[in-house]
DNA sequence: ATGTCATGTTGACATCGTCAAGATGAGGCA
DNA sequence: TGCCTCATCTTGACGATGTCAACATGACAT
């Protein structure tokens, strides 16, 4: 069976993630909130209720996407984070890393927090956004035994939690244009939220690595 | 005239602070993603599109609304701010003020920054939320005068930022449900939230004051 | 070949945001 | 007082949306 046809055949034959693709683009080009499920169908060339068929509603479409989403942000942090040696620069990468996430895909970034428009018990997108928080708590756990500060920190899991606040505060204030000079097309937010944002979260290290010192 | 009349009156009075009040009202009981205007004039006791001549569309609305907000956040920020002596005690009473804000007043904190839905040219909007940052900022630059460390400290917009993107992110995470063990109830949320809040918070200390020593 | 069932379509309905046109009445001005 | 003006509110209308039920198609197993 040919994959594309010009004579539109009755079955798509790939619809789900065609319609996945579809919702990524549509965010990326006109935002979440002007998002319909029957323009993400008519993109897709099938009818304004294929949709539900294999995602139930709009809610469980988002939630797919934003599953999606939080695979990507896991792989694109353990590549950044094996790029490097030290466990201290691993621990750096993968902040960097899910900054970078943000910002470069910030049609995934916008959905996969939007608790109201998602399934949140769907206990595979439960899985996808533990699976993203163990990398860095990994990273960082990594970094305190190489380290030999406190190899068993009781404060690691509220260390965790600062960094991925410190990471994911900065990178919704700057998606969500509420951080000054920085710009409001795509690629500047990029450019100048990457600089900024190395110069804000390097200042986390004292915080974070208390016996460290400086590199 | 009378406030209110059992006959209800072709002209309502005092509709525009009216129709803010039940925006927070529907935002805090069914969120922000299920609001509609109608439901809004609905509960107002008008007529469906009464609320389009005092804000001009649903954009107009939350932007009134969100910079409602922001002016209810810098009050409560001020207020925490002045009720202890130090500045490092004003520093973490404003950081602690901006997050229990956040956790009491979801149905604000959760418009005030969702730039979709808002007019952010709107410079009614824009100072409001500038004045906001502003009590974070001065508190910040007064602690460091203060401490002696760096009157002029080079990084000490990073520093803000940081402090606000730590406090933002951690009150994001706990409203969106991605904290494990906070609970789902508001008050569960509050209750928790600030106790874990504070305790995470407070490793920043090293980082936002490094000349400091702990108190 | 036949039947089954996932996949996709069509029709229908309530609801929504927004605009234009009309109704109401409070307050200024004679 | 009587009239006029204009902000305020209502009503009517339109296209778009999410969701459901009923129906059509055809891939695949038997």
């Amino acid at each position: 069976m040919p994959r594309k046809t010009l004579k539109k055949p009755y079955h798509h034959g790939d619809l789900r993630p065609a319609l996945l693709r579809v919702v990524g683009e549509l965010v990326a080009e006109q935002g979440i909130e002007s998002l319909s499920l029957r323009e993400c169908a008519r993109r897709a060339g099938v009818s304004w209720s294929a949709p539900g068929h294999h995602f139930g509603d709009k809610t469980g479409l988002l939630t797919a996407f934003a599953t999606e989403g939080f695979g990507a942000l896991t792989a694109h942090m353990e590549k950044r984070r094996d790029e490097v040696s030290s466990p201290l620069e691993a621990s750096a990468a993968v902040g960097a890393g899910y900054l970078e996430f943000a910002l470069k895909h910030p049609e995934y970034f916008r959905v996969m927090f939007r608790a109201e428009m998602l399934n949140q018990d769907d206990p595979v997108y439960a899985a996808a956004s533990a699976r993203a928080f163990g990398v860095l708590e990994s990273s960082m756990r990594l970094c305190h035994q190489s380290l030999g500060t406190a190899a068993v920190d009781e404060h690691l899991r509220q260390r965790c939690l600062l960094a991925w606040s410190a990471v994911h505060g900065f990178a919704t204030l700057v998606l969500e244009g509420a951080v000054a000079g920085i710009g409001r097309t795509p690629k500047a937010r990029l450019k100048r939220g990457m600089e900024l944002g190395r110069e804000v979260l390097w200042l986390l290290g004292p915080a974070l690595f208390p016996g460290a010192r400086r590199a």
